[in-house]
DNA sequence: TGTACATCAGTGAACGCGCGTTCACTGATGTAC
DNA sequence: TGTACATCAGTGAACGCGCGTTCACTGATGTAC
């Protein structure tokens, strides 16, 4: 039931990164359909773009750097998403709402690519530090700590604010992606609930 | 580099299920040292048992059956946790306190049994009514609802409010778990500041 | 413009491996007399 | 108490499969003259 090998002409002389992206768009469509990356075989990948296995050696050294590189579009993209959802903000609050609000529906959109990236065991080698630039963490602590110096958060500690909001959207994000048939009502109020119960409790009290 | 098999003395007439439990203490054993189902084999199970993998299906179906079948024990203990947390509560908000608390605890300290229960794709039948009973969210839902009624907690919708918790304690344990390197300062802080973060955002305006 | 040659993207066949599962069996344990 | 027999927990060998990866190769594309 793979997709019907496609046209395939071979790659001019300057054209060898063509197959490379055809790899990793079927990679990434595979790992779509199937759920995990274990269930994506070279040999599938292969299958869908319409080549042998072995050509896959010849712009990857294994499986993992590939699904490495597969990662690594979506992470950029996500820290894309955020920083242009943090552009037409108009205060600290606003920013903080609205990168809560694009990370959730990064994953939302993006729901087997997000499990790759942050629900599975990160075999893949993608450092801390990797994650915390891609997840946009030292923005957010940046318009933390910029909200707490205007007295709209409470607290003296941007990192654990920090923290705890990217528990609250990732937590959001993990059950409705895990869980798509629970009964959670309409996914719009619930986004808006969290994000408006953590606004709430993080404001100074009057 | 498995365990040394053990002594395997044939079980007698009555003790079919001696061996069945010792199959699902090293299932559960090798799960978390492996981390993840996949990478667990019924013939390194058999191994660790010191017993050859057909016997395995003396006691079980298949594979699927076997670890559906470890998953259960833990969900049992999960909930068997949230009402003892439960049991001591002073007043409904007290009661959430504890049953978050436990719920996390219970993450923290069986993190591959989590990522099992919670956070693999749940290939493994376990419908939404068991996973909402094993997560207690009925007991959840009766505490908000009491806690609404005395007016601790704003609003009112309960399945919300238990959701918005949900995913809040989920979210934590998860990125805990699955990011053990990151930079998250003292657990316990974090957990106080979710959940401390979480009752203020809930609590009336004054 | 035409031919001989170099390049290198992609191939075909095979490797060794570990997997879940089946199946005919063995032999210790327990029972009937 | 002793013997013949039934039971059934566990075995040994094998099945077919799909996997990641290697390796010597082919033949279309581009280049030098």
């Amino acid at each position: 039931m793979t997709t019907a090998p496609t046209h395939r002409r071979r790659a001019r002389r300057g054209e060898g990164d063509r197959l490379r992206e055809e790899i990793l768009d079927a990679a990434e469509r595979l790992l779509i359909e199937r759920g995990s990356e274990e269930a994506v075989s070279i040999r599938a990948i292969a299958d869908a773009v319409g080549v042998t296995p072995p050509s896959i050696y010849l712009h990857f050294a294994d499986k993992d750097e590939l699904f490495v590189a597969v990662c690594e579009e979506r992470f950029d993209q996500l820290a894309r998403l955020s920083t242009e959802a943090a552009a037409g903000a108009t205060d600290p609050l606003d920013e903080i709402r609205r990168r809560g609000e694009a990370y959730i529906r990064f994953g939302l959109d993006n729901p087997e690519q997000y499990r790759v990236l942050f629900l599975g065991t990160n075999v893949n080698a993608v450092t801390v530090d990797e994650m915390a630039k891609w997840a946009c963490l030292s923005d957010l602590i940046d318009v933390i700590r910029r909200a707490m110096h205007d007295g709209l958060i409470t607290g003296d500690d941007p990192l654990l604010v920090a923290n705890g909001l990217w528990a609250a959207v990732h937590g959001l994000v993990a059950l409705l992606i895990n869980n798509p048939q629970f009964p959670w009502g309409p996914i719009d109020r619930l986004v808006d609930h969290i994000l408006t119960t953590q606004f709430a409790g993080l404001a100074p009290r009057p």
